[in-house]
DNA sequence: AATGAATGAGGCTTCATTCAT
DNA sequence: GATGAATGAAGCCTCATTCAT
């Protein structure tokens, strides 16, 4: 594993610990075993180091979210969107405190948004991803065609990602069971709905 | 408006503009008008003034989940919930910087969650507060007992506080319109459900 | 006096000892008796204490060559050039270390150039000042028409600028009667010419 | 060409560009096209290489000056001086930025003082050798007797050294024309003198 | 209570130099 | 001889906090 990669990791590592704040270039360097200096051989500045750690994030629920691609037609929709909850949850719950610091640095934020603009990525791409399974179903007759898709995608991640936020919030850590609970109950709200007999 | 006040707003604004990390206590103290020295004779640190903030943010749908109590078997749920989902999303959307900004200093964050806890107060209350309502209802015969009360409330908010995320993550302003738009389509969404013909 | 012009004061002192590239600013706040932090409630940056600097030296010679505006006409002509060449070599053995080694900031120097230019002042100045004496010398009648007032004043400062350039560069001190003796040859061989039987 | 002399060349380039202070090993090793570890192949550290440049510069004055001594009795000795002193603005506003700029490491200077003192070289050289050729041609007969010969090379050379500081300090180019006027009316005035009818 | 100059710890970054390949 | 990643010392500067006025 080259000095880049454990630089990178060791900057996640010690950001999440000790929240971007107080991620100085020295904790890192020891972290990830080398000199501060080498730091600066591998990204331009501690700024970039972070952009760059970001970029690395969520990387379960997109690829969760391409697999939906295919998926349209198979298994069931409500087996496919809980494949999708339940990375949703475990990311957006390991991502959360480094995604949510970047607040913190409205000028990264910019820059990281220009980059995931450029790159026509961004977080906001999975709800997006979600709503596109949901319409191909529709066509395929899986799904009611007076359901709204976005909705339904709006509802299933945002639950996901507050969820995320507040465990991150109350310092309580993710158990798979909860974790399983968490997406069935609201799975089960959704497809039931709440305004039925 | 005396000066706590005044180094309070101006805090509360320099960290909504600059940022939690370039809000300085000299641009504060500029911004509010006075001297560095002055913020020392109002707040024990930058750190308390900080959690001050912090304590001040949300009030709008505290109230308005407040409200929701005296609310059980009058008007309808669905407009009921929906004055709770729009003091949501706008003031999640006008918290977010301040309150994920937190997440760069978990030291000042088990600080507030101690100084919550304390209070037996909390965002997590929100989700709660519906929670409870939809109890009440359900109680009363206007909801059916099928419906996971937990879960419409996690469904509703969550969207919300997603939306609100995400807006402030892409920059773009939150217009009546689309927050119209947005809380209708919720509702509609979360009372039909999915799984219905 | 006040902390600013100790500051300034200890930086001059620094600069010339040590020289501009090893004139820190730990070392130029210790030399002033105070912290590294204070350099900064009075100057910008390093850069900024240095233009500072820059701009107060060869007050003697420039205040030589204001008085020189009132002397046409008075006493004689090589006694008024020789009290400019006296501060020349003075102020240019004392200022060069200072001025010479701007060169090794050309950014710095494009900045000084912009104040001084700004000022409409500058060393080159001293020149034009000696070319006005002599002109006005040129009008009273006491200076031949034959001679090119600029030349003049180039070869007296000129000589007195190598002068006091080539003492630095060996690291010899300026005695008085070395000075004497420089500016009494320099004077007779301008007056002279070199040309004549 | 060999490497050696390919670093020394871009090194002399970069710091006549960016100043001696942003002289960094990257940046000249990039300008040579070699790797900085290069650098220490053919140089002991980048001060040995900054005065083996050093060494190097004013070569055409020096040589203006060697071959004055076989002028003496030949030509004008006009016409001779004439000469040094093109080649003595031409190379004195070629070499000011690097000569001047070891000004600001005093430390450097001392080492260069001991070099070209061991070698019986150095800058202040220049004026000696016009002051030697002068005598020879007092004792041909063709200089007055009444002349200095020391002072009117200074006079010479410290013009020409002055105003090849201030074209640099002015950041204005050295065009031929200028360069053949402000020679012609220097010798002009050393010539005729100031003192005469 | 209000001030703001002074502080000093500590952060980010640069850079000459080394050394294993 | 050539390389360039790794080093670590040291530089400049920021900033929360204090304290004398």
């Amino acid at each position: 594993m080259d000095l880049k990669s454990k630089i990178a990791d060791a900057a996640e590592l010690v950001i999440r610990t000790h929240g971007l704040a107080k991620a100085t270039t020295k904790e890192i360097a020891k972290t990830a075993g080398c000199s501060e200096g080498s730091l600066y051989n591998h990204f331009k500045s501690k700024d970039d180091l972070y952009l760059h750690i970001l970029r690395g994030q969520l990387k379960n629920v997109m690829q969760a979210l391409m697999s939906l691609r295919e998926m349209s037609g198979k298994e069931t929709v409500r087996s496919n969107l809980e494949k999708v909850a339940r990375a949703g949850v475990s990311d957006y719950y390991q991502s959360m405190p480094l995604i949510s610091s970047i607040f913190s640095e409205p000028g990264l934020l910019a820059q990281h948004r220009e980059g995931f603009t450029a790159r026509n990525e961004g977080p906001h791409r999975a709800n997006e991803a979600v709503e596109s399974y949901l319409l191909e179903e529709q066509k395929l007759g899986r799904l009611s065609e007076h359901v709204n898709p976005r909705s339904a995608a709006d509802m299933l991640l945002g639950s996901c990602f507050q969820y995320a936020f507040q465990l991150n919030f109350l310092a309580r850590p993710l158990s798979d069971e909860e974790q399983n609970a968490f997406v069935h109950r609201v799975l089960d709200t959704l497809f039931l709905g709440i305004g039925n007999e």
